[in-house]
DNA sequence: GCCTTTATGGAACGATCAGTCCATAATTAA
DNA sequence: TTAATTATGGACTGATCGTTCCATAAAGGC
């Protein structure tokens, strides 16, 4: 009928979830989004409607990446391990030092608020979303439900902390002291 | 002998500290930056160098500025009250809705992380003279080098995490609760 | 072959950006 | 008053931004 599309959608968007992740919004120019997408500008254009476009989807993407993650840990180990193991895996453990680049979602609510309140308010949603995951976790320690919506509050208070403090150039041991500690005191509340 | 200075230096930074810390280095144009320091663009190239320079000069005034509320909190309450204070003030108390505009030094880490590293090491940089405000904090409540050093550690990626929370539009009693569940953990820490 | 349809590459567009330049204003020293 | 010096407002600059447009490429149906 008539030309077929050329490249893999998916393929495109992790590509380019990985320059927006480590770049921000802003600081990516379409440029160097299509260059990274290996795409053109049309194709980006026809398949994504803009830049913001395919920011969104890969917001998404990463959002749906993140609880995949505690998702896999929750089936292997027990509630407040899974925990542990999602925290050690995305903060020390991600390839290709991807976990200096904080998360994404949290780096949009910082970067957008203020400035763009539409896309802030979609990265506020998805970070709700990973928030609730954590309370669902919490509330399987069997903790009860209100500790659960407290604990799982500071849980992304701290998980917030964690992403902004990954970005800080600390020495190597820091984050995982900084979990140690945070764990050290969970378990000292849920006891 | 010449012409003199028509704006007071101060009172420009603070106003340009005001919209920086709000919007961020890239979503401020420097057509909104003369307007809200009062100044025209030549008085600014002339007095600071350029943007960057406005910029860094607010970095450094909102660091000197945060370090002195936990003086002054310091110097009216033991340790830990005073700490609390630190927080309680910058996070609900603040005038005109600014606590929710985040910390500008966490804004400004996630902001140029992988961007524009100068500039992050700088923030990075007064960031680490915060923490070590809250170590001398903690060390004062006799705890211990070792334990003041892991807590105030611990204490700042809280820090930055309520920080970033302040920005995610949540209910109102939201901050405070989670500041109370956090110095409980960090009363029983001590303890 | 030809027609229709969609995808692609690249040129072009207007807007906006940070930064520069210059004529003029405002001051002091002589 | 005049000369010297610095501050200021505003026009201007070149670069870069996201987006649009168009000629061409690539496919299937006839």
């Amino acid at each position: 009928m008539a030309r077929p599309v050329e490249f893999h959608r998916t393929i495109a968007t992790q590509n380019a979830l990985l320059l927006f992740w480590r770049k921000g919004y802003q600081a990516t120019s379409l440029a160097d989004l299509v260059s990274a997408m290996g795409i053109s500008r049309s194709s980006l254009y026809a398949a994504y409607g803009d830049k913001r476009g395919v920011f969104i989807e890969c917001l998404d993407l990463f959002a749906a990446r993140s609880i995949g993650i505690l998702a896999r840990a929750r089936a292997a180990h027990p509630p407040l391990a899974a925990l542990r193991t999602f925290f050690v895996q995305t903060l020390s453990e991600e390839a290709g030092g991807r976990w200096a680049w904080g998360c994404m979602l949290v780096n949009t609510v910082l970067e957008t608020a203020d400035v763009d309140e539409a896309l802030c308010d979609h990265a506020r949603l998805r970070l709700g979303e990973v928030e609730a995951a954590f309370e669902s976790c919490l509330t399987d320690t069997g903790c009860g439900a209100a500790k659960a919506a407290e604990l799982s509050a500071f849980l992304m208070v701290v998980n917030e902390g964690l992403r902004v403090s990954s970005r800080r150039a600390l020495p190597e041991t820091a984050h995982r002291d900084q979990i140690d500690t945070t764990f050290r005191l969970l378990e000292s509340a849920l006891a």
